[in-house]
DNA sequence: CAGTTAACCTGTCAGC
DNA sequence: TGCTGACAGGTTAACT
């Protein structure tokens, strides 16, 4: 479900109130929202009840909070990832139960109220784990916090579950010399490029198709084809998209993406390829096609993004 | 080694 | 009304 710009749009909601936050209860109802914790549920109760949350981090579609346990020399984080369905929500106690609620975390502010961050998932591919920080690979800022924490101990740390993971287009660190030279080196489709998230990261289907039905590619038109200028251009598109829609709060079609409150996003207005199979494509006119493709669909125009020897 | 596929899961919706 | 199959925003282990 959620690429980056909806992970974004879930971190710039969750760290105003989260930051600061002391955590009071934890509420595992589903133990395989947490497959990527190997402590289990009571060790993963246990870190987080007293700890305290420093900030909220991203990159591509992953989230981590840093925290502050007593007791604990080694710097951890409680990390998140949303997988197709997964939801963060902030929550009072006394509101009413959400569905397919996974895991409940309370907590209280530093003015003493009280809240709850619930996750949601229907298809438990996402997960919470707590992990430990390590220092980023380049020294620089593990992912996007909108400038918090600098000079903070965690502000140049990533989780290892997320070490592997390169920095997203709107990372301000982004190395587009080192994408465009990974371009070069694979045979791959350029959309199966796109969402590798050792390439790139933050991408997904909706937004994979977008770019190129933007920058007039076919999905499976060879990376390294792509001649340099037409690289820079794809990745010109990428970011633009992706800006665009963390503006609009992301992209909703249905209950499977929501904010922190619960609400959607407006970008789905705004698109031109993704779940548009049968409408005219908004250059040509010609329908938009959907193919089968890595067990998911392409959408794509047929005329305006063809093959290319 | 790079490149591909299968598996992990549940809910919704269209069609019969 | 109920059944069946297609489909859904992602990642990663295990293949070729």
């Amino acid at each position: 479900m959620p690429e980056l710009p909806e992970v974004e749009t879930v971190r710039a909601g969750l760290a105003p109130a989260l930051t600061n936050a002391t955590i009071t209860a934890v509420d595992v109802l589903d133990v395989r929202s947490l497959k990527r914790h190997p402590g289990g549920p009571k060790d993963f109760a246990q870190t987080l009840i007293g700890s305290k949350v420093l900030g909220v981090v991203r990159r591509g579609k992953f989230l981590w909070l840093p925290l502050e346990v007593k007791g604990e020399k080694r710097s951890l984080a409680l990390v998140g990832h949303l997988g197709m369905s997964g939801q963060m929500l902030l929550r009072r106690p006394t509101d009413p139960e959400d569905k397919l609620t996974r895991v409940v975390i309370h907590l209280i502010t530093t003015k003493g109220k009280p809240m709850e961050f619930r996750f949601i998932d229907q298809r438990i591919f996402g997960s919470l784990a707590i992990d430990e920080l390590q220092p980023t690979a380049d020294g620089k800022p593990g992912g996007y916090s909108a400038g918090v924490g600098k000079g903070k101990s965690w502000q140049n740390q990533i989780p290892m579950q997320a070490a592997h993971i390169t920095r997203d287009p709107l990372d301000v660190d982004f190395d587009e010399d080192f994408v465009l030279a990974k371009f070069q080196k694979k045979n791959s489709g350029i959309k199966r490029v796109l969402l590798d998230q050792q390439t790139l990261s933050g991408i997904g289907n909706i937004y994979a198709d977008e770019a190129l039905w933007r920058a007039k590619l076919h999905y499976d038109q060879p990376a390294a084809s792509l001649k340099p200028a037409k690289a820079k251009e794809l990745l010109a598109h990428v970011r633009d998209i992706l800006a665009k829609a963390v503006s609009e709060g992301g992209t909703s079609f249905d209950e499977q993406y929501k904010n922190v409150n619960g609400e959607s996003g407006y970008f789905a207005v705004s698109l031109n390829a993704y779940g548009m199979t049968g409408l005219p494509c908004a250059r040509c006119g010609r329908p938009i096609k959907r193919e089968n493709w890595m067990n998911r669909g392409s959408h794509f125009c047929p005329n305006c993004q063809k093959l290319k020897a």
